[in-house]
DNA sequence: GCCTGGCACTCTGCGAAGGGGAGTGCCAAA
DNA sequence: TTTGGCACTCCCCTTCGCAGAGTGCCAGGC
């Protein structure tokens, strides 16, 4: 359909346009890339570029612009991630392995993201419902109250308060901590509730009533807490989307406010392998003239949550790919590690 | 010094400037305000109010508009701070009512005191250093791993793995579990140090690196954290900065990204009582055109962390010194109830 | 059939020019 | 001390005109 050249006319309009901001016209493309064709031949390719959708021009005789359409076809075709330079590679390395803790590594991760893409990153906790458990723990707090302390593996921890029916003697809360734990640790969130469910029957039935409320209060914990964070840093970078942001930058500040919709938004995105959303491809409104560039993370071989970056839909997207697919990769290496 | 009319004056300007945005003339001002003289008799009020630094001018010939100086001075001397209506407390009761957790309670102050106010608005979690310790918990993860875990009485926990020089016993565990809660449950942040420093002595020679490290560890925590969280929300509202915002908006940006900066800055702010810092009264240079009005708030009578908002310097005083107020004072009693 | 050079046309962006408006400062009088 | 009057200044907005860049189309060449 499309002629070799064409696209390569296209590759050279996505990437002038990126790197200048302004509309490219047919001379200065012949001029910047060496396109063995005159400008007049370029501006037929355009013209059909611009029939098939990929380019629109702002105003008339101006230079053209890519469309969501065009850099589609870019991202799918014409570009390759661009890998990091080893330099950089080095610096993600140490500076991701100074982190302490959970909240550190990805407060780390999102800085980092936002530094090297100079756009705004974005970056899930580790999801619980694809995390194993460390450890359970179950502390008195008061004759009939107790706290549920869950640990996952991915370093996270939930607690949670519980109301007991009935007191419960320390013997039989270790009773009740030793076997809970040797039940869950190490299965996964999902396999859980199958592992606990018979366990008040094993009890005294003075016992049982608090037993159900602990096991009950886990399960809840389980489910309710699937409810997942997300941290967001480098917002400062908003101020590069052009000189006319102040009504593009405001829709964007509230999505990015709006952690479900971020949630949502990283939860579409296929789970393996990165994923690209342009512009309207967006489903959230405010993100219409945004890209968004995620990929999932893990400890392990599967993905535990996923991170990404939202930028204008004029940003380099190779570079961006090559940052967030490696950021992604060594945060998982740091996670194995811990 | 300054007549009673002078100070009516400035008031006026100060309030019409919030409103409109504008530059405010004397003859606007004898028309909005019934002031019982004719402009050219505030023509020289604002003259005298001009030299005394309290008002100025952006060019020749335009209206004045308050200077950093002239706001201090409505503020300390001006203005009353403005109470909420009933409705709008009820609201901020329902709405904070619901929180189930620390961070659900922080993550709706934040909400609520950006809609209240309209401004971006900055929640610190409750300091650490003046919580009391509700419990501390080891578990044995591996022979020679524990993890420490601390429970404050805000509901905040941190946990922390310890490598053991030596393996120890269950029994051993217990026992040091068991005295190390007796000895700190109930206690400050502060007091704690001296409470635990001559446990490693009453163990077991074996035991007593082990020991060691665990009271090192936990002393460390309560160190480190002092390294206080908090959250920021309603960044979307700096687009009502003004049109000229592209160049203001950056800055305040990334000043709220360093957190470390926002919890000085709070951290400058008077104990007890209302604290207003305007424009360059303001140390970071990226908040020199805003305004930061914050308070402590706790659960009982100490302030344990601080809340606030940023806003433009012409923002309405009254109004956001009483949102903020009021805000505080639902999130102690909240904190005070669970 | 595709590429190329030439040419007329369109539209934006920028700077100069001009008028309206708002506001000030000063002065003289009440 | 306040007030009305008056001349002056400066900003802002609109208009105008022009240069520049880019396009579309056409006719000719490979």
């Amino acid at each position: 359909m499309l002629g070799e050249r064409r696209l390569e006319v296209l590759r050279a309009i996505v990437q002038d346009y990126v790197g200048t901001h302004e509309p490219v016209g047919s001379k200065a493309l012949t001029e910047r890339h060496h396109l063995r064709v005159s400008p007049a031949t370029v501006r037929n390719d355009m013209a059909a570029l611009e029939e098939d959708g990929y380019i629109a021009q702002p105003h008339t005789s101006a230079g053209r612009i890519p469309t969501d359409k065009g850099y589609r076809l870019f991202v799918d075709k014409l570009a390759d991630v661009k890998p990091l330079s080893p330099p950089e590679r080095r610096a993600i390395q140490n500076f991701l392995g100074g982190a302490v803790d959970l909240d550190d590594v990805v407060g780390r991760t999102v800085r980092l993201l936002a530094q090297l893409t100079q756009q705004v990153a974005v970056v899930q906790y580790p999801s619980l419902t694809r995390s194993t458990v460390r450890h359970v723990e179950l502390l008195s707090l008061a004759p009939a109250r107790l706290m549920l302390v869950l640990i996952t593996d991915t370093g996270r921890v939930e607690q949670r308060l519980i109301d007991c029916p009935t007191p419960i003697s320390e013997a039989t809360l270790a009773d009740l901590r030793a076997r809970l734990n040797s039940k869950v640790v190490g299965e996964r969130f999902n396999d859980v509730p199958g592992l606990v469910q018979d366990l008040p029957e094993s009890f005294d039935a003075d016992d049982r009533g608090t037993v159900s409320a602990v096991v009950a209060t886990l399960l809840e914990t389980l489910v309710e807490e699937t409810e997942e964070r997300l941290m967001i840093g480098g917002t400062a970078n908003l101020t590069r989307f052009g000189p006319d942001f102040p009504l593009t930058i405001r829709p964007v500040l509230e999505a990015l406010e709006e952690h479900v919709v971020l949630l949502k938004l990283l939860g579409e995105a296929t789970d393996s392998g990165m994923t690209v959303r342009i512009g309207h491809e967006n489903a959230h409104e405010g993100l219409s003239s945004t890209s968004v560039v995620s990929v999932g993370y893990g400890s392990g071989d599967e993905a535990v949550a996923k991170l990404g970056v939202v930028g204008p839909t004029r940003m380099d997207y190779p570079g961006t790919m090559g940052a967030v697919r490696a950021v992604a990769r060594y945060v998982g290496q740091i996670l194995a590690e811990s």
